[in-house]
RNA sequence: GAUCUCGUAGCUCAGCCGGUAGAGCACUUGACUUUUAAUCAAGGGGUCAUGGGUUCGAAUCCCAUCGAGAUCACCA
């Protein structure tokens, strides 16, 4: 142990020692938070010069200290709630027990610590340097902190000092990151600000919000490598899921018109800035729409999404350098017109030799098991996709890319699909849902012979999603979306770390 | 998985062409009843990530391991 822990586990004795609890059992009732002070304290100067409070008159806070700065017999300190941080004027005249002043001299200037939790009561004052405080009357300790805390310093312009910065402690104590960090706060709050006006704009289209299985037998619904467990009861494989498609289908099937849910997917996949091995998706699906539809549905969200995280109700974010507007209504592109409008390359015309050619001059990394489709994908992937800054709806892929998408209604050999790119990053793909049984089972039997030709991304066969198929799914349109990527967006990260709580990481020694 | 960079006090960092481990904040003691990056005075605190090697001598040079970040590959 370090000598600062020793000696506050020195402090906690000596409490105990003079009766005091140091973590105790009763709630301390608060009435009242820092930054609600600061913003709304008033008071007025009367003709004498004097001052009269005119709020604030009794109040209750609690939350962490984190600075004290003596003055003599008098103390201040700063008071950090969930809402800010408030100043507190402490004299040894207002905290004597009688003719005894062991509780201001040894209790507070003593046996106190930087990051111990405590309740106060007084009333609202402004200091002569003009600062909004709170006088305080009564003073509980609520719990005692054992270990330091990085002390962050500001100075009056907001220059910030000595910050607490390592990531890995960052992300390996998000409690201490959070505590010192007021600007990480805000990013949770605003993710979770983004979840909410996504669900409430879900729950007003009238969709029911639904929980599906996480632990699958068959993983399907994506292309990736699961996370494979085991049940003991059953003495079977699961799978973590990759995605929840085929089961939010299955309610469809099943005569909900509308199912949402937000859920965590989880991938056994390599890990950077934009991918964690667990993260976070928002899957809809809608009877009776299509994927035009969904676009018009999907600006719609995005826009509200916007006004809600934006301080001034704004539709713009400045993501880096670039300016995203999220008001609708977005620019719809063709999968075969961004690469001709990016490469000058006439995909549509071209044969798959010619495509190989062209990707071996780019320098674009191709293997002998790619079709036709997949070296579009990875043509756009390499010349398209980090252009595409303002939202845009990129249309109609090739089928073979999209074992789940309904056939486009008049151009052959493409699909219903769009995926939305901003800011070079795909967030969120969406389909005009297939629901002809009959070629669902074609599409996953092509998706076979693509394992057998060595693709690893192919999909599993799931027979009994075909046999819920085969009872009938009404037209439907589905759109996935990437919420940590969203959250990144709208709070001008760029890693998913810093949008996630705890991120993955290896285990500590 | 590959490559590069990094790991020194509770935090932020200096020291790195080898020669006894440094600063600021935090901490301890003292002064101060409106301070605010409080101030002033004095003081304590280190397995220099871990393990090897080279050397008379290693925080410093070399190797390995662990952890982190960045770039790439795969993916969303």
């Amino acid at each position: 142990m370090t000598e600062q822990e020793l000696l506050r586990r020195e402090s906690l004795q000596k409490l105990r020692e003079l009766g005091i609890d140091p973590y105790p059992p009763e709630m301390f009732e608060v009435s009242a938070f820092a930054a609600d002070i600061i913003a709304n304290y008033q008071e007025e100067v009367l003709e004498d010069g004097t001052k009269n409070r005119l709020n604030y008159h009794s109040v209750a806070l609690a939350g962490r200290l984190m600075a004290s700065r003596e003055a003599g017999k008098a103390l201040f300190m700063n008071l950090q709630d969930s809402t800010g941080r408030i100043q507190l004027y402490l004299r040894r005249d207002d905290l004597m027990q009688g003719e005894d002043g062991t509780f201001f001299d040894v209790v507070i200037k003593k046996l106190l610590d930087l990051g111990d939790y405590i309740g106060i009561k007084g009333f609202a004052f402004r200091t002569k340097t003009g600062e909004v405080s709170v006088h305080v009357q009564e003073f509980k300790l609520l719990s005692k902190s054992l270990r330091p805390l990085p002390i962050v310093k500001r100075d009056a312009e907001g220059n910030i000092f000595d910050a607490f910065t390592d990531p890995e402690q960052r992300y390996r104590m998000r409690y201490v990151d959070l505590t010192v960090n007021p600007d990480v706060r805000q990013i949770f709050i605003k993710r979770s600000k983004l979840v909410r006006t996504m669900r409430n704009f879900l729950d007003e289209l009238g969709l029911l919000e639904v929980e599906t299985p996480i632990l699958q037998a068959i993983h399907g619904g994506a292309a990736a490598r699961p996370f494979k467990t085991h049940h003991n009861t059953l003495d079977m494989p699961l799978f973590l899921r990759i995605a929840n498609e085929l089961y939010l289908k299955r309610l469809i099937v099943g005569g909900f018109d509308g199912v949402y849910e937000f859920g965590k997917m989880f991938r056994n996949e390599g890990m950077d800035r934009t991918h964690n091995p667990e993260f976070t998706a928002l899957e809809f699906y809608v009877a009776y729409k299509d994927y035009n539809w969904m676009m018009d549905v999907t600006e719609q969200m995005l826009e509200r999404v916007a006004r809600a995280l934006d301080e001034n109700g704004g539709t713009t974010v400045q993501a880096g350098e670039n300016v995203i507007e999220f008001a609708g209504p977005y620019t719809r592109l063709t999968m075969f017109d961004a690469i001709k409008q990016y490469t000058g390359l006439d995909v549509e015309a071209s044969d798959e030799s010619t495509l190989r050619t062209y990707c071996r001059e780019n320098h674009i990394e191709i293997d002998a098991s790619m079709g036709k489709a997949k070296l579009i994908d990875e043509i756009f992937g390499e010349k398209v996709e980090e252009f595409l800054i303002q939202p845009t709806f990129l249309i109609d892929y090739p089928v073979e890319m999209s074992p789940l998408t309904k056939k486009h209604r008049s151009k052959p050999g493409l699909v219903e699909r769009f995926e939305l790119f901003i800011n070079g990053k795909e967030v969120a793909n969406a389909y005009t849902e297939l629901n002809d049984p009959i070629d669902q089972r074609e599409r996953f039997e092509e998706q076979l012979a693509l394992a057998a030709r060595g693709d690893e991304e192919a999909m599993a066969m799931d027979d009994d999603f075909l046999r819920s198929l085969e009872y009938a799914m009404p037209p439907t349109a589905g759109i996935g979306f990437g919420i940590d990527r969203l959250t990144m967006l709208f709070t001008g990260q760029t890693s998913i770390q810093e949008v996630l709580f705890f991120p993955q990481m290896r285990p500590e020694k």
